[in-house]
DNA sequence: TAGTGGTCTAGACCACAGC
DNA sequence: CTGTGGTCTAGACCACTAG
């Protein structure tokens, strides 16, 4: 139950209220005031308690729902999901991942360069075919050891990228500090051992297993904004995914 | 525009009106009716030409916009993304993905027993130890070449589970059949190479790379139902998915 | 400045689960 | 039967975007 649970709103902040409500169950859960298999008020007294109309207090629970928090059974009522929600859903880059883990992820800028766009990379990005584009290809280490090969493609006039900048921070990161809001991302992963050059860039053997990432990124306007072909030792990292059914 | 979409709606259906307009926009995006990058009518226009309320006609794009089809921008408008949704956001099994694939998936079940869970295991599907859980190994194949080795365990009071079903049928399918409604599911991807005794099973050499699932997934009232560990051939399989950042 | 989505309210009726 | 979430309405005001 909930019905222990302290809230404490802020109606004059500009931090929505369905998300203040959200963050508040989120950080019980996370604490463990809320264990796994705990059942939450039901929505009218919720709301009741808050002092909020039930839409608010719903879209509060559909936040934490579609995270992957919390699960909801009509006629039964909502409770937190068995087992730890290991990542959120977030869409983050590998060196949001690295650093996230505590890994210090830094960068060696192998290329960087502005080329017209091919006929394929044009596809990809949704450009005229010979817009300018950047293509990067960059070497990711964690702790000091090479983790993943890195290679992009992206519209030119997004913003400006130096490899000094890459250097520091991941791709993502300048992105967003460029007012680029990233919002939908394909991708498809594979694995395939490494070819000569990949295992030397490395320093792994030679048909050491690779897992293969491909991804197309795209903004709130729904414009490719980014598409990246990277390949990571599998013996170095791995992903975590969560799925929900709505 | 959708202006000259035409919507027709049965307030007598079953079918929630919001899930009704959102099968519409899906299906002319589908068709090519709206093109990536095409604005919809803003939310209040298009509540009056349906005869629906601004919410329900928000819901129906939220679901859109959470599948991955539709980008929203305050000030803009909402718009078709760029760039085909490969496959929707949803909790499929392999078998699934396979015959949705057109690959005509089929199993070869290894072994099928029902033991007292151990502690890891127990753990793992949040029951006591000692419990009762059914440990099955299968090999799947499509088009008539084994493609992957999966192991999985499940706690035995779930459903009754024979070799011949699971011969013709995906887990997650008959999961669903016995009434389980799968809500969440976290997944582990990595890669490695494959010891002898994988190659043999997938008639593959030694050391060849595969890609390797570790799953649990939940049900609608937050019990862990399921839990896999698979590994699959990356030459013969990969995995697409998408990521939405709300 | 005009137009868009983002948030919020205060109700209503329905479908389904479980006793 | 009772309690729960699922759906729906008809408004309101605000924050952000773009010209």
């Amino acid at each position: 139950m909930t019905s222990g649970l302290e809230f404490d709103l802020d109606r004059s902040s500009p931090v929505p209220l369905y998300f203040q409500v959200a963050e508040q169950i989120s950080e019980a859960i996370r604490r463990g005031d809320l264990a796994p298999g705990a059942r939450l008020d039901n929505e009218i007294r919720l709301a009741d308690r808050l002092g909020l109309s039930r839409p608010t207090v719903r879209q509060a629970i559909q936040y934490l729902v579609d995270k992957g928090l919390l699960v909801r059974k009509r006629g039964v009522g909502t409770q937190v999901v068995h087992g730890q929600v290991r990542r959120p859903v977030e869409l983050t880059g590998l060196h949001d991942d690295l650093r996230r883990a505590g890994r210090e992820p830094s960068t060696r800028v192998l290329e960087i360069t502005t080329v017209p766009a091919d006929e394929r990379t044009a596809a990809t990005l949704g450009v005229p075919a010979g817009t300018e584009v950047v293509r990067m290809e960059r070497l990711r280490y964690a702790r000091g050891e090479p983790i993943a090969l890195l290679r992009n493609w992206l519209p030119a006039d997004l913003l400006p990228l130096t490899a000094e900048s890459l250097q520091r921070r991941g791709l993502y990161e300048l992105l967003r500090a460029a007012g680029v809001r990233l919002r939908v991302a394909n991708q498809r992963v594979g694995a395939r051992a490494a070819t000569p050059t990949e295992a030397r860039l490395l320093e792994d053997r030679r048909g050491a297993p690779l897992i293969t990432m491909e991804r197309t990124t795209y903004d709130d306007r729904g414009r490719a904004v980014e598409h990246g072909s990277h390949v990571c030792r599998a013996s170095h990292y791995s992903l975590e995914v969560t799925l929900i059914e709505r």
